[in-house]
DNA sequence: CGCCAGGTTGAAGCGCTTCAACGTCTGTGG
DNA sequence: CCACAGACGTTGAAGCGCTTCAACCTGGCG
């Protein structure tokens, strides 16, 4: 049960949800296993689940429709929730894909159970406001960064915040989620080291 | 009074707000009309209004510390919402300098009416839910364009989606908005016309 | 008229892309 | 135990598009 106590400490981080507001949840969450490659949810299909990760990493990514190139949009790591927000906020169709990238352990919440905990409960009603306002936040600083950082800036940024990523992720997955190329990933890469 | 029912009819279209319910806040919308260049929201300060454009165009921009340049992060154009979103949801002071860029007229509401109508209405409370994901949508729809889109087709973008921003607006603004320089825009919108 | 803001154009440069070749490591089957 | 294949990463060469800096054009306005 270590998953749990983990993911009741990091929901009291993340939304100051007491012991007592988690053990009314605590039932909700199911533990799923991904291996590799697995989905969390496909392309076309309304999200039902948020995922707190235990372990491992996610991405979601588009298909460009011309060239069958998948792009990265974003990226999921341990201990963050998993969830492609527009659709399981409006519950509609999710424009992505997204699945694991790595051997991964999730505890999920059904979208109709999280959306009873809203209603019972003052705490979880502020869990879902800033669900959605790091939403927002992820969505911006993503913006800016590839609005004002350079490749290079961007790298390092993810390295610094996300160490955990490059234990067991292939480099072409960061560089599709840089915006660049692989070759000019391994360049810049070869750029920092010489110095 | 004609800017008060353009607002009335924007807010039932947007999240389906009666004329009813519409009256519940008639008396806290003010006028104010801004000169090009005048802030909507200062740099380091809470956003404190929400504002509707009836008239003009708003730019959300970051001023680089090291080079001075400014760059826009949004643009916000007539019978739109202006507001810069984190700053106003969660009272925390902005990143952003927010100024008029045309002469402007603005129905403004303060955030604590705002909020004191949450509270009274099930109608507002659903206008705040779709504030939010508006927000949300917005700064994805930037991410994905900046990570899939190029320059050029940006720009067609931008003339296709809100071509009145191009009627008063100096393209310098725009080339900002789109992540490329003046004389690379200067450019595009050649190469563009040869065709 | 002359100034200034806004926009275009030229030339040089840099960084990312593209395509292709080549390492390297790992797992698998003979 | 070796051989080979496949996945992953690096490297080279050529190209293209955006950047930068500077010059220049245009229209509006005092």
């Amino acid at each position: 049960m270590t998953e749990l106590d983990n993911l009741a400490f990091a929901l009291s981080e993340f939304a100051g949800l007491t012991s007592e507001d988690f053990l009314e949840s605590e039932n909700m969450w199911k533990r799923i296993d991904y291996q590799k490659g697995d989905c969390f949810n496909e392309y076309r299909t309304v999200c039902k689940y948020l995922g707190f990760i235990s372990k491992g990493v996610f991405r979601s990514y588009i298909t460009d429709e011309k060239t069958g190139d998948e792009k990265n949009v974003f990226l999921y790591s341990e201990n963050q929730i998993v969830v492609p927000f527009t659709s399981f906020i409006n519950q509609v169709p999710c424009n992505y894909c997204t699945e694991a990238i790595t051997d991964a352990e999730v505890l999920r919440i059904n979208v109709y159970d999280l959306l009873s905990l809203y209603k019972k409960s003052h705490a979880w009603e502020r869990f879902g406001r800033l669900l959605a306002q790091t939403a927002f936040g992820v969505a911006i600083e993503r913006t800016e960064s590839l609005l004002f950082r350079t490749p290079e800036e961007r790298y390092l940024d993810l390295i610094k915040q996300h160490p955990e990523i490059f234990d067991n992720v292939p480099l072409y997955h960061i560089s599709s989620y840089l915006g660049i190329q692989g070759p000019s990933l391994s360049r810049i890469r070869k750029r920092i080291s010489d110095e």
